[in-house]
DNA sequence: CCATGTGAATACATTCACAGCA
DNA sequence: TGCTGTGAATGTATTCACATGG
């Protein structure tokens, strides 16, 4: 009942993207209805804690029935508030910069690069994939003048902080750090990490 | 006491890869001794669960002084397995491939590319920073004559599971997968999943 | 002293199991 | 009937707090 003020844990938060994906995946196959024990098979949780995650924000299924998956997935775009779509400065145009620009699998989930930055001369002014690479000492006046709230940062480990600094500076809230370092930032700033080595380590303890 | 055999959670591996980076950190900075305290503040857990954690594998510490740091690398870099190198199969030589067979952070913590593969004729053969990029038909048989155990996944989605079965009958026993899906594979094999877009949706949900 | 290592206590997350409804 | 949504029960993880020993 009293649903989305009751506080939600953060670990259901990183389990709704799945649910999302998967379901944009069904709706991209073709299928209208789902289940939570179908998306448990092809997810890898439990039927119950789909069920349970979901009925912190509402009742979306009908019983005896299953979920409709438009539906559902409409309602995870608007809690993970990605029905529009966010604008991200990208710091960094070396080879994972570059990568992370020709991605094109950012818009159709919410996401855009509006702008690149680098602190090499020799990239300033280049062109990666219709951007024109900005000086770092432009960074944070042009986040905030264009109301950036999201950065990537795909920078060495040494200069990560730094840009991180500049960033909240500029007033961005939610970084996606690439650099294999932990950034300390102000409490309010979320960082979500991504360090490859660290989930390969993560896998040969096990074998 | 009865260390090393006592089941160690997921999420505690999981954290130990964090604090192998910080302890290099710190030893490349020329320091010797840290604490749990240090550690915490560095990496943002509590000083209580740092030393908790470690306690599942021994007492790598001294009573009123804190953790020798060159001891206590060594040691995480056994429990993970890391004190020798690791060869791993690259698939998919698109921006992503490129950027991982140019990324120089892996030798240093434990892995190397050993080859590269493509289905597309037209970089089959070509150079990828000195590794030529293989077919994908070579594949299964190329990591089981060689004896890879670790693969990472960077091709689109669509690819990903046929590329995973292929994988996993040619021996592989863990798979560091980029495609934004979801691998179904036999409970011998880990995966561990990196979907940068799924990161930043559960930032967004805060904002 | 000071910081570790660890049982005990607390907090958190998952699963169970079933009432309720299409 | 079949599947959701959810309290209650169970299982895990984290923190507390202190005895221990350099």
């Amino acid at each position: 009942m009293s649903h989305s003020n009751n506080h939600v844990p953060a670990i259901v938060i990183g389990r709704l993207p799945l649910y999302l994906r998967a379901l944009t995946q069904l709706a991209s196959d073709g299928r209208h209805v789902t289940s939570s024990q179908e998306l448990s098979e092809k997810l890898g949780f439990s039927s119950a804690q789909i069920r349970k995650d979901l009925s912190y924000f509402g009742e979306f299924g009908k019983q005896g029935t299953g979920y409709e998956i438009e539906l559902l997935e409409q309602a995870l775009k608007e809690i993970l508030q990605v029905h529009h779509v966010w604008d991200m400065a990208l710091v960094g145009a070396g080879d994972l910069g570059r990568a992370l620009a020709n991605y094109n699998g950012f818009e159709a989930r919410g996401f855009r690069i509006a702008c690149i930055f680098d602190s090499a001369s020799s990239k300033v002014g280049t062109l990666i994939n219709h951007w024109r690479v900005l000086p770092m000492d432009a960074l944070r006046e042009s986040v905030r003048a264009r109301k950036i709230y999201l950065a990537i940062i795909a920078v060495p480990a040494i200069a990560a902080q730094q840009v991180a600094d500049e960033l909240v500076e500029g007033g961005v809230r939610a970084i996606l750090n690439y650099a294999p370092t932990t950034l300390s930032v102000p409490p309010r700033v979320k960082v979500f990490h991504i360090d490859p080595v660290a989930g390969l380590q993560s896998m040969t303890y096990y074998l």
